[in-house]
DNA sequence: CCGAGTTTGTTCTCCCGTTCACAAACTCCT
DNA sequence: AGGAGTTTGTGAACGGGAGAACAAACTCGG
């Protein structure tokens, strides 16, 4: 039963599990680095922010991979979890885009050592050609289908203005990228197959702001829309 | 029944919904520019990327906007969504932490645009001190409780490494800040009554990458690792 | 004024995810 | 060897959100 072959579907895992896998990920590397050589669930749930039935629900979803009365091993879990998001070596990544915010993710090192490699950065603006960023140059965005073809990228990182992110997201998918990650604010129409993730700060700050005015009662202007609409619609 | 007062629970608005307010509204702003006066909930829902039916759902929970056999006045609607998120004047923000990361945070035009105003630019290292930033310069972070205090600042970004998220946090949360938006890669532990939102880059590659995977049916070294366990298990 | 067409707001049903609670399985001590 | 203590994996109950479908409410043309 909890032996898996490429033909049973044990690899179906809930769409939320996914998204939480990374972080127990993260979390297992910061044992493993303490070097903590097993734990609990309980354990591991603290130091990924979670509730311990949560985690073993999701854990449970990749397989049997722990111990009763013991716990997990990290080094192992690690290895399984890393596995299963396909971490384990490294995936090829474009980024579109070299403004600022293209700079940040060009240097952050996260990436690397997360499971992904640069191969390049590419921007429509010839100015920025040829620059150095994080040592890798800046290529022509007209570059796209040459390096996806020739490095096999299948995951592409879209920074540009909102304006030119439909166009980008457009030549990524007629190059091969199936995956994208946008931090344009805009959003994306792709095809069926193609999957879009979507980062967007304002968005964030927006729905903390939400809940800023909810525990403050609302804010003083607030106080006089609200007054100003009642008159209105009484 | 569609006028509200301060105290009727009109206000609970599901989180899932209060998520989606700022892309409706993005895309109210687009319709706006664009000269559009009113819109179906059909066009709104494309424009905003999600299904006519569950928009009109959020938008019920704020109250009747529209007008059936017409639709939505777009400035009207948009004014109401700002007013609900509470966008209508600025927020004032704090970043702590000013390296790539930072950088790009502080010339970010879509916070100003979007109902934030970034008042300091704070980090630890002396080195950075009094470099202008986006116009702002940055300052030492101990200045942090000051400026909380003198500007009532009730929103912070964390834009650090991981190693210095918490102690962030935690003077954050003394000097007053009661929600957080964190860019380090690591679980902030936090009061009750702070909300804490996080965006985490490789975790969203991490998730794009299960997906290409699965698509693919996994990689040649994926394939070899799923024999070795095979064999292990069997 | 009336009927046909349009679009919203809401109800109902279904599904996914969370949490509780507990049996199964392991370790350790005597 | 056996019982006490610990921890996993999972069945079941529960809650919230998504989508379909429809009644209510509006416009417009005759």
């Amino acid at each position: 039963m909890t032996a898996r072959t490429s033909t049973d579907n044990a690899r179906d895992i809930p769409e939320a599990t996914v998204a939480r896998l990374p972080v127990y990920l993260r979390a297992l590397v910061g044992l493993a680095e303490a070097g903590t050589a097993t734990c609990s669930s309980e354990e591991l749930a603290a130091a990924a922010g979670v509730n311990s039935a949560k985690l073993r629900k999701d854990l449970s979803h990749l397989g049997s991979y722990g111990t009763r009365g013991v716990g997990y091993d990290v080094e192992y879990l690690r290895y399984q979890i890393a596995r299963e998001i396909g971490v384990t070596q490294d995936w090829p990544v474009v980024i579109v885009g070299i403004g600022n915010l293209g700079h940040a993710l060009a240097n952050y090192s996260g990436f690397r050592s997360r499971g992904f490699r640069v191969v390049a950065l590419l921007d429509a603006d010839p100015e920025r050609h040829d620059e150095l960023v994080a040592g890798i140059d800046v290529r022509p965005f007209d570059d796209l289908e040459e390096i996806v073809e020739d490095q096999g990228v299948a995951i592409g990182v879209i920074a540009t203005p909102a304006i030119a992110a439909q166009d980008v997201a457009d030549r990524m998918v007629a190059a091969g990228v199936t995956s994208i990650l946008n931090f344009a604010p805009t959003v994306l129409s792709v095809p069926d197959g193609v999957d879009v993730r979507k980062v967007d700060l304002s968005i964030e700050l927006q729905i903390l702001a939400y809940h800023v005015q909810r525990k403050a009662g609302g804010t003083v202007a607030d106080d006089f829309d609200r007054l100003h609409d009642e008159e209105v619609t009484a």
